[in-house]
DNA sequence: TCGACAATGCAACCGTGTTGCATTGGGTCT
DNA sequence: AGACCCAATGCAACACGGTTGCATTGTCGA
């Protein structure tokens, strides 16, 4: 009975140094499943119609923080302030090419386009870290058309 | 009395077919003086201290509605989830190259580099937004040394 | 100068995220 | 298997950013 460091969640969890609790296995297969970053109210619904009923608001929190702290899950705030959560492996997999994120529908896409290089630096600056952000509008929200309401018809 | 389009917060205002009141006057002045993006509670903080007493909470964020959808002012979600307002010719002086942001001071230098190429997009996408964020740690705070605290000594 | 209508201030509200504390449950040791 | 320790959970309450409704004030055009 020893699979020491398999790739399903509850080894992940194991890896991690974390406890294996039902409500970190479920979140973090929740994000593994989600093809975009899930908020904590995404979340939140995502497991309650899951069948067993949700986690506790806070413990879904803590679990996130968990999982983050693990190195299991990121976190990374959305257009509107929210912080939204994907798993790690995940994002691993859309290391070498560029993402598009649609304002409208929140919606992610992978590009055919390399990353950046990263930028020279004045003397003594040591770089941490490289984000490109692209965003705009998709293709399906851009036909659904905005007839002229140019403001956001924004979730939230 | 008449200069139609001149520069001043009071003619840009006219322009953007915006009220010139007190309030709008004063927050636009504080966000172009500003050498970087300001949160709500920067400006309340920079509106009080000013010599008048600061504008009601709500007021503001009215103001910084109204200067925006005028095209004065730009909005952003910081890393923290929490909006921050720039003056939009402030920003049009930095368009031309990149920005450096320090994770440890909070300071922005301006980096002797131009912005990436806009990248191809897929069939019937519209690109609204590119942003290069560059961050790390700057030479001063590089120098103040962190002799082991490798862990964010984050704030909020 | 006067009047219409936008801008302001005030109070109350909502959603996101956090903290404290008692209880439950996971993992381990014997 | 049983017991123990401490992390994980749930609950209540809180902090903060941001929004809405409504009465009042002030801008600007006639």
């Amino acid at each position: 009975m020893e699979r020491s460091h398999d790739s399903s969640p509850g080894g992940q969890l194991r890896t991690a140094g974390l406890k294996r609790t039902p409500g970190r296995l479920r979140v973090l297969g929740a994000l593994q499943e989600a093809r975009q970053p899930l908020s904590h109210a995404d979340l939140e619904r995502v497991l309650t119609t899951d069948a067993h009923q949700g986690l506790d608001r806070v413990t879904l929190y803590r679990v996130l923080d968990s999982l983050v702290a693990g190195g299991l899950a990121l976190k990374a705030v959305d257009a509107h302030g929210v912080y939204r959560y994907s798993a790690a492996d995940a994002r691993q997999r859309h290391e070498g090419h560029l993402h598009f994120r649609c304002v409208d529908c929140g919606g992610v896409f992978c590009l055919d386009e390399l990353p950046p290089p990263p930028p020279k630096l004045p003397n003594g600056f040591r770089l941490e870290a490289v984000g490109l952000d692209v965003s705009g509008v998709c293709a399906k929200c851009d036909l659904k058309g905005h007839p002229k309401s140019d403001e956001d018809s924004s979730d939230r």
